[in-house]
DNA sequence: CGAATAGGTTGTTCTAGCACAAACTTCGCC
DNA sequence: GGCGAAGTTTGTGCTAGAACAACCTATTCG
């Protein structure tokens, strides 16, 4: 109760699929929320599950895994804090489409799936902005496509640590660090190779400059470069 | 004029989005409707244009294409008749994230984006049904990352022959033929991979009895061979 | 604190499938 | 009815990157 009560909100005014609202609507929205922490590695939902609920991370990193019927992973998009996750209810869908495990320690606002048409219906713009958000991942998985038919490895690995140094970093004094737990595995999964060639990727790029990286740790320390590995025409040899 | 007052309202009153609608509804949405014919080849609509229009297709067959800076095209799903293209203001867009090529002969009609919010709300029903499109696409799309991740060629091409199969057949004595022009050439672009490797591949099978193939032609004799190659696990030599 | 475990590196081998080349077939069209 | 373009086949390299193996280094936890 005192907890729930202790909701601020500030917390969620300024994300976009509330921040046209009046601090009533979002007071409303709020009461309703259920607040939730998960610790790092817990599974917060599960694909093929029904989904009976949709979250809102407010802090931490969500990975976004499937899994095929051979037992390979694929990492489909990390969430940070800030984003909506398992909106399965958005499209049309009773089941979620992948799982979503926290990388490190989450807390996370959920809702139960009916009351989605209900913010649908009541909260201007709230509709639009999160069907962009649907538009937004279209074109990612859209884009991720493009990259793996028509892209190296070396390349896919680059624009990877692009965007997840874009999306989730800190600067330090080496670079940009990638602000939560990134393993050579993981890197492979998000981009279709092995964590052998990862490994060899990065030991080239520290040995130019490019990265530094360590144990469940990459710092991106020129991005120049490492953008100009990404946008390498492997074609344009002429 | 005449053409206008021709549409019959048959043509789209059993297409999911307009199937629970009243008959008066579908009268409307007819009238604001404008229909044109593409010939095969000619471009419907192109990747970053704004998006003024969206459509419906009544016949034919569409290619929806994405090209890189390299120059290299991907084909990332084909539409026939009945489903809807061009839906960008379904997900916040306001300019199309592909092309859509007509493959034969097509019939389609059209709307100016701006009718689209006014069909959200005033439709009953037209909501739900083309989010659930939407979601089917996203699902699709993650379905084929998923694939190039973690596929061989050979599966890969044997998938895509199988969904092709199914969605756009018509069944002959000699099995389900692919009933537009499909060259080796599309099949590699569909899969991230060379027509050679898809010459190989349809030789290899045709020799087997599971497909026969000419020139723009693919026909499916044995699916259910075709589907055990589908399902293979490479990794599964133990 | 020391063993177990998770993560990382690097060498070696091997092959799926790309690249390129060349010839063949089918079709549309003047 | 024959020419050119588009589509297909097949042969011959060749290499990116997967597979496997072995070893190394942090971390964690009893």
């Amino acid at each position: 109760m005192s907890s729930l009560r202790s909701l601020d909100e500030n917390l969620i005014s300024h994300i976009p699929p509330f921040r046209k609202l009046e601090r009533v609507d979002v007071r409303e929205i709020l009461d309703a929320a259920t607040p939730k922490r998960f610790s790092a590695g817990q599974t917060i939902f599960e694909e093929h599950e029904t989904a009976e609920r949709f979250f809102l991370l407010l802090d931490g990193h969500v990975r976004v895994i499937r899994t095929t019927a051979g037992g390979d992973q694929v990492i489909a998009r990390h969430i940070v804090s800030g984003e909506l996750m398992g909106i399965a209810p958005a499209i049309g869908r009773t089941t979620y489409p992948a799982s979503a495990v926290a990388i490190d320690d989450c807390l996370v606002l959920f809702w139960p799936t009916n009351l989605w048409s209900t913010f649908v219906e009541k909260y201007e713009g709230f509709a639009t902005e999160t069907y962009k958000t649907v538009g937004e991942r279209i074109s990612e998985a859209n884009n991720h496509i493009l990259e793996l038919a028509t892209q190296q490895v070396e390349q896919r690995v680059a624009r990877a640590l692009m965007r997840l140094a874009i999306q989730s970093s800190r600067t330090t004094d080496e670079g940009m660090e990638i602000d939560f737990p990134l393993t050579r595995q993981n890197i492979s999964e998000m981009t279709g190779t092995t964590l052998y060639t990862v490994s060899r990727l990065l030991s080239a790029w520290e040995k130019q400059g490019i990265v530094t990286s360590g144990r469940k740790k990459v710092v991106v320390t020129d991005m120049g470069k490492l953008k100009s590995l990404a946008d390498l025409d492997p074609m344009a040899n002429s």
